[in-house]
DNA sequence: GTCTATATAATGATAGAC
DNA sequence: GTCTATCATTATATAGAC
């Protein structure tokens, strides 16, 4: 049934604690209680911790695209898939209440920790936002089509960093409705 | 001329420290090297890394209040004084683009550490929130005031996630501008 | 492949001389 | 008040048995 190799458990537990107790808090010993497997057998699967953090944002990058294509195949228009990127602070609210946005609690980390993966995980960022910029364009704002997507963006790190910070679900809804209006006067234009 | 004891030069070097490398990822020994003293040294100042940061968290409280109440002699009306807020994004931007928020990079990281001064930590955000949310009432929205608060909190914290994520300091600019005209649209009410 | 040591370095924290 | 050891713990990482 699964063909996940062990090599595959260790990113996936170090993908969920990294997430949970950010990268440098998160030790070969929380990850290895969480996989079953001893401190020394890690480097058999990767040379370092911070080859670890490479495998889990290679595995986010290809769960967002994979995400990100969904979306493309369930929406009709492009309003409908701009939807599915704000629809995402709902069906993530129980996490992002506790522990914020996975893409932004990690970039702002490794800014902080000057570290070497941080480009690798802008990669995250990009990948949303060149995405937004595409359903944008196909909206008929081609010129403001960056800074929409930008905007959005920012809008839902905002909103994940204080509903994080005030343990506050509910924020999340209230400007969830609210983006969901400011995408409706963008609804018009094109052909 | 300067009444500043070793302990607020510690409190203040901790201050800037935990802001550019975060809380976790900064030692005793970069704050000894930066206060020029010994390790040791700190025990007699300090019980404990938390107690330094407790009094970190204490002194920002005190210049946030500071400047919430700068901005209240300067600002003739609620408008010009929200203005004050959202233009301490155009003031802090280099430093934003390097590090981030300070606040919401700080309470996002003892967010993730589950750590005890959490707590404090959100009094930062809790400062804002409350002068916003009186601004608001004043402005005519007593009803909508929280909401505002909070929407405007959130604006500055995704700019500032962004602009930090993509180094970008134009981003700041933009966004600055559109949550001004953003504004203009609570100007009228009121009596 | 997985394990048990173990090396090595850094950290928060303590003891005691000056 | 400040210093120099020093301790205890934890972390990443390695070596080698099985």
């Amino acid at each position: 049934m699964s063909g996940k190799t062990k090599r595959d458990l260790i990113i996936a537990a170090a993908d969920q604690l990294f997430y949970q107790r950010g990268f440098e808090h998160t030790s070969f010993a929380h990850i290895a209680e969480a996989v079953k497997i001893s401190r020394g057998n890690f480097y058999y699967h990767f040379k370092s911790k911070d080859e670890i953090l490479l495998a889990v944002i290679q595995l986010r990058l290809i769960n967002t695209q994979a995400m990100l294509e969904q979306w493309l195949i369930e929406g009709a228009e492009p309003v409908d898939r701009i939807r599915s990127f704000i629809n995402l602070l709902i069906m993530n609210r129980a996490k992002i209440k506790r522990f914020g946005c996975p893409v932004g609690t990690l970039t702002t980390e490794l800014t902080k920790l000057q570290h070497p993966a941080q480009e690798d995980a802008n990669k995250l960022f990009s990948l949303f936002r060149t995405w937004l910029i595409r359903e944008f364009q196909q909206l008929g704002y081609s010129r403001e089509a960056e800074d929409l997507a930008m905007h959005l963006l920012a809008r839902s790190q905002g909103v994940a960093t204080l509903a994080n910070a005030f343990n506050d679900e509910k924020f999340i809804r209230s400007e969830v409705e609210q983006m969901y209006l400011w995408l409706e006067q963008y609804k018009q234009k094109v052909a």
